[in-house]
DNA sequence: TTGAAAGCGCTAACAC
DNA sequence: GTGTTAGCGCTTTCAA
């Protein structure tokens, strides 16, 4: 303190100690949960020390001494999408409860952003990162190497996808494949599927199933549009398509909800409707599909449960993924032929 | 490194100076863009060492030896909530675009929690706070208390609302004022409002705004019913309303967008219709307000910008929050009358 | 320009 | 049970 009182810069684990007429080390362990025992009284007069001190703990300062941060580090495409922001509520559910603190980056679907965050977080020697964005068939090179620059540092990977030291799962293949079997089942023979993703496991795994499914009902996708997965791409898609003549009765498979959103929306701004007119099916079952009308058809995944599982995986020394069945459920965006 | 030449440890600072054959000092200088002068001959052996040891530096250290460390903290009610998601993608364009790293915890609109992370965000030494997710009237004494004690660590706290070093203000009673107007002026003469959070300023403003621009134009607000701003509360409420009867051609003012839409779901489940039959409108124009059919008429927030104001209103010296006008967007959820 | 050395705030042996 | 002290990895005077 200076003569006046005012402190200038915050109290220290030093100051506590010397206000509280005891060791650094004596405060250290009453403060910071320690095993270590310290009587009553050195602990009460510590504790009162810190209290009237306003002393918090430099978790920097911490992390250095200790040799481990707290932090979990989330990477996804864009935390304003609700798939991103399912799955970062459920890292963020369980990170609280840990009392870990979790950054989050944004790559915007960009391999090279992708990499160079990644590189830039390696200085955070984060105790785990989870990749939620990675755009890339086989992941990608560059993206691979900075995850495995994570390992002498003693963090644990954990991807959506291939990749990391661990791997969240999501049967896309399988659920696309039954929500093709259920299309078919309701009558429907003609399809075409929007947001294909270039290069995005994700993305071929869908049609690969939903092509195989919706084959063995006697139905067929007759065009594929290719884009990302984001809404205006999901609009664009649907217009082209609808340029080039959709047929009453045609069924659009969308690779995501929200391309699936989009391509509602394009549906109607060309004159068209949704449901008996032109169908549509989406997958993710992110919140918005049950706010859309007519609602939408869809498989659900629960994201936020598998960001959940996601710093479980970070975190605990021995994890298996939960055994996860992708639901087909049927709404009203798809009425049946 | 040990015998087999295997890194056990990551590479310090230290490992490549010595590979360098150079100091400390000069090792620090060339890799953390110091302003002092190295010769090129010491920067390229320096550098081709870090390289060689794909060196990283420790952020921590770095923040303990610099006093300040690289990170904002951002503070949601809920990142899967369109309207926090918003912020949170302005702030991380700030933070990702200056290199500074963005961590997120979640209240879950709860006070005490608040002003725990608040608690344990000090420990973070951050270099900015930014409190997206305050739920009280005025400011709940703990908060600000918390809110205070980050002022001696050096670090700025910009809150969404009053109570920070800085404030973000939206003009949530001038643009409800506006859009009551505008419904009036569009024929409607009876409305009830939703979502109405007890001893929210943004709710009573917003509340307030409307019931005079409405009145303004010769209509009533009838029914006020309580809540909070989530879409399930919407729905709730709109249920109770609609069993305490709500006549066909009044006007649904939802005090957020979100509410809006799980209103706009119980209208339908109870049998009614949204638009002509019981018209809606909202507040903030998140992304989903146009996804929804009908679209939904609200007052524009341009939450993405704001966000990136509230980052550089934790790290510019000087700044001023632009001027920000809210526009009334009318769209198909209120036909008129 | 370079390097030696004293911190930054905290932890963890190790000794008393 | 308590205190001393040597680090943790990095930055930054201060001499040379």
């Amino acid at each position: 303190m200076n003569a006046d009182g005012m402190r200038t810069s915050p109290p220290t684990l030093h100051d506590v100690a010397r206000v509280a007429g005891v060791s650094l080390a004596t405060a250290s362990r009453v403060l910071n949960g320690s095993e270590r025992k310290v009587a009553e009284s050195f602990r009460e007069r510590v504790e009162k020390a810190a209290e009237e001190l306003g002393y918090t703990a430099n978790a920097s300062a911490q992390a250095t001494a200790r040799g481990t941060s707290a932090v979990i580090a989330l990477l996804v495409a864009d935390i304003a999408d609700p798939y991103f922001g399912q799955i970062a509520a459920g890292v963020a559910r369980g990170a609280d409860a840990q009392g870990l603190i979790v950054t989050v980056a944004i790559t915007e679907r960009d391999a090279d952003r992708e990499a160079k965050i990644l590189r830039a977080l390696r200085g955070q020697r984060p105790r785990g990162v989870i990749l939620a964005a990675s755009r890339a068939e086989t992941p990608d090179a560059r993206t691979t190497a900075e995850l495995a620059a994570f390992a002498p540092l003693g963090g644990r990977t954990v991807t959506f996808g291939e990749g990391g030291d661990r791997s969240i799962r999501i049967d896309n293949r399988g659920g696309a494949e039954r929500l093709g079997r259920e299309m078919a089942a309701r009558g429907y023979r003609r399809a075409i599927a929007i947001g294909a993703d270039e290069g995005v496991r994700t993305s071929d795994d869908r049609l690969a199933g939903f092509t195989a499914g919706f084959g063995d009902g006697g139905g067929r996708i007759e065009r594929v549009y290719r884009g990302t997965f984001e809404r205006e791409s999901g609009a664009a898609s649907m217009t082209t398509a609808l340029a080039e003549g959709v047929d009453a009765g045609t069924l659009v498979f969308a690779l995501s909800d929200v391309v699936a959103v989009g391509a509602m929306t394009a549906i109607r701004d060309g004159g068209r409707s949704v449901g008996d007119d032109i169908a549509v099916c989406g997958f993710d079952d992110v919140p918005v599909s049950r706010d859309v009308t007519p609602r939408l058809t869809t498989v659900r995944v629960p994201l936020a449960d598998l960001g959940y599982e996601a710093f479980r995986a970070t975190v605990d020394a021995e994890w298996e993924q939960p055994p996860l069945e992708l639901e087909v459920v049927v709404r009203e965006s798809t009425p049946g032929r």
